[in-house]
DNA sequence: TGTATTACTTGCGAAAAACAAGTTAATTCG
DNA sequence: CGAATTAACTTGTTTTTCGCAAGTAATACA
């Protein structure tokens, strides 16, 4: 499987990083497998922000290219696949932490998001093993109501 | 000035953020500024990325309406204008040095490299003062020949 | 007074995103 | 066992955004 050509190329760590992540759909699909444990193809279709499917598939076949996740068959079910982060996408975990801590200083606070704010500050490294583990640190948002 | 509709507009804080810097080229200008203490509309032409002249325009123009960069007249130069981090701005010095400190272990490394991620480990309040000061991080880059 | 500089805007072709529909293979249902 | 369903995608087609080249307006400089 090829890579697509990077875009910026330049010799510097934020154009990789913009390069890798810096789009419209790919944090939130990362922020799926994060912060709710998703793992598979219908479920990344069904967040709140309704990703097409011709650009979800896209951006799972980059992130598998760049190495921040798997894909494997699930064994139970034949025609399912389990994407899992790679540790190299587990790494990226700090990154998204610190996009949530941002945005909770700029968007109205509500309980849930001061309970997952605390948990960031207090328990990072929890954070991260639940992550790692696919365990939500989450429970799923309420989703909205489609066209 | 009226700030562009959000593209996600949903309740997530990592989607707060994409809808912010979540594209190819506003992070690259935040880390100008932020790396570079680049302040000014040419500077940030003369990136090794090559930014065209409409896209960062429109790109200052969001992140001025989102409260992240304020733009002022350079008082010696009345043809010129000065952008500037603004508190908001500031407080994503953060998400930009776990980008960094994330694409550094991906990345091959180099001695300019390495001194950046040594003092982000190490003095990483230093760096946010000198970000906050828009005294530069980093000396700037070699630029690359132009086609 | 004329040329250069700074910070843009405008127009247009190309690329990417969004939307809708179709495909394939495995699975469950009757 | 055959038919409908599900999961994971493709494949068109339209719409939006990007990226390049050129143009403009307001200083500033010689």
């Amino acid at each position: 499987m090829k890579t697509d050509a990077k875009k910026h190329d330049s010799d510097c760590m934020v154009a990789y990083g913009v390069d890798t992540f810096g789009d419209r759909w790919t944090l939130l699909v990362l922020r799926d497998m994060m912060l709710y444990g998703k793992r598979r193809y219908n479920e990344f279709l069904t967040s709140n922000e309704q990703i097409a499917t011709n650009i979800l598939a896209s951006r799972l076949k980059h992130l598998e290219c760049e190495g921040i996740i798997s894909k494997e068959r699930d064994p139970d079910n034949k025609r399912s696949f389990v994407y899992s982060l790679t540790d190299k996408g587990v790494e990226l975990a700090p990154v998204v932490l610190e996009i949530i801590r941002w945005s909770s200083l700029h968007m109205k606070t509500n309980a849930r998001r001061r309970r997952l704010l605390e948990r960031i500050e207090t328990d990072r490294d929890g954070v991260v093993a639940d992550i790692r583990a696919a365990r939500p640190v989450l429970p799923a948002p309420p989703s909205r109501a489609r066209a």
